[in-house]
DNA sequence: CAGATGATATACATAAATGTATGACGGCAC
DNA sequence: GTGCCGTCATACATTTATGTATATCATCTG
């Protein structure tokens, strides 16, 4: 009755054939042939008694239960990486790979320059930087560092808080030459087009229960790309968010309605047991030391 | 240069083989043979560029990147676990298994009631209790449903509150015979004995904190397992702090010194995407309703 | 409608992993 | 010391898994 307990690379062809579509593909994902991915896939089936796919000469359609399992399949194959990783480099030697999950923001603003530091000082880390707003589980060894705008609540986590960044309304120059500049929030409302997020985030809640009053303004730009955002802004297409550190590294931005601030708090994250490793631990260090130089540039040259 | 991605299935060899220490130990855990057991390490060995054990005759000392990568391994193991039974039953009736991490307290006193009825109903449905003091991670998937004593800080867990469990001091009728019934703390500190456990527990560290004058007891019998700790305060071996409710079903217990009562938050915690699973969620439920209950004694009878 | 493409499924040959049998070495009890 | 039991290592046979080749069907394109 019992079945024996499938063989784990079974869970990684699941996994692979769920993310393709088709055995096919899976098989060339995988460097295997699709008989094998398609005998994997039927072994698994008989294993945890369920079908996991309607097969169809187009592809492959996960059922209810593959779905159930995806998640769990998804875990395994980030802590098979994260065990690499782990396993990369030597205990003395600065080497190897480490992942850093930081926001999109930050990730492509920010952190290519400090790591470029950081590379240049260890030609053999590695560094794999996944720049997205979608909060990657340490616990889950997604990452192995990240930069988090929220406080950790973990107990396994060693966090290290850098400070607040503040962000402010900004325009590009070309922008104000077109359509003048705000001098109210009034005149923002009635008047002007900002650029904003696509979905209701949680930080678009944040500036609405401090801005009540930004309520209604219209936008002439979304998207959930902040790299596409911030071109936008730049190429003068409206009003919107910036942090301010980065705002001051270019003179064609304006500052407006400098009474309206926000601010995100900053931390940095890494396992416990991370600790130990040479290449975490440096880039850990490099990652501090190079935001809080960062977040200082919130007030340099401001208001005198 | 670089390596093929191992088979994950070397990484359950060896997890093995680390738990057992000798290929011939995990080969007969797993249902191999030795000699697969060693091809499996060595491949390990060759993927990850890294010694993972030292030789000897009288078995295999895991190296330290052994040690390092173990607690991946044991991520891996529990989440293929969790990942079948997530697959075992279907998703209209209640049936598979959950697993469900506890304390040992709870888990070996208060549950079994709970769950009995509950699988009276469902004949079906398989539990594995894990009582245990330490905490198991549910994000690691190492349990299904756990019930804690610290507020669960973590989004994806769907957790309930079930209330304060209230702790008194108490002692045997047949050691307040022999030993008569202290009535102040100073009686408590001078002429009696307490029992206690062995390490410096959170639990201690907090009695300490709300009762400074307790520093100083003399314990007679001390244990890190709460039910050799239980049996030996049924035994009358001395005084020490019990869970009201269940020295309510005792009618042999003393409770001594009544002004002194501590308190301990209770939670019910699952994962979020777990409750989509009826043996999931008829387990929650029972939990739920079962610990209000049992909460609900703390002060059935108390001072009228 | 014909033909190219891409999908799954099956039959068969091959390569790879596993098991069996055995040897050598070390500890432990007597 | 001797016998016994455990360990790992190696050589060889066998089973198992994989790859190759091919058939069949669906979809899209011209």
């Amino acid at each position: 009755m019992t079945a024996p307990e499938p063989s784990w690379d079974f869970y990684r062809t699941f996994l692979a054939v769920l993310e393709h579509g088709s055995l096919s593909a899976a098989a060339r994902d995988l460097g295997l042939t699709q008989p094998t991915v398609g005998r994997h896939v039927d072994a698994l089936e008989q294993s945890v008694g369920a079908e996991l796919f309607t097969r169809s000469q187009q592809g492959l359609l996960p059922t209810d239960a593959a779905l159930v399992l995806k998640p769990y399949a998804e875990t395994l194959a980030s802590t098979t990486a994260a065990l690499l990783r782990a396993a990369s480099g030597s205990r003395d030697k600065v080497s190897g790979t480490v992942r850093i999950s930081a926001s999109e923001v930050i990730g492509t603003e920010v952190l290519p320059q400090i790591l470029a530091t950081l590379q240049a000082q260890y030609p053999e880390l590695i560094v794999e930087l996944s720049p997205s707003d979608a909060v990657e589980d340490l616990l889950q060894r997604e990452a192995d560092i990240a930069v988090r705008m929220v406080a950790p609540a973990q107990e396994a986590l060693l966090a290290r808080h850098i400070g607040t960044i503040s962000l402010g309304l900004y325009a590009h120059r070309s922008y104000i030459e077109r359509h003048g500049k705000p001098e109210t929030i009034e005149e923002l409302r009635r008047r002007h087009k900002m650029i904003g997020f696509d979905r209701q985030t949680a930080y678009i809640r944040t500036m609405l229960k401090r801005y009540p009053m930004l309520d209604g303004v219209s936008f002439s730009f979304r998207s959930d790309h902040s790299t596409a955002l911030h071109n936008a802004l730049r190429a003068g297409i409206g009003i919107g968010f910036y942090q301010t550190p980065l705002a001051r590294r270019d003179v064609s931005l304006v500052r407006l309605l400098p009474e309206i601030e926000l601010s995100i708090e900053t931390w940095i994250v890494m396992h416990e047991n991370l600790k130990t490793s040479p290449r975490c631990r440096v880039t850990f260090d490099a990652l501090v030391a190079g935001l809080l130089d960062y977040v200082k540039e919130n007030d340099a040259g401001g208001r005198p």
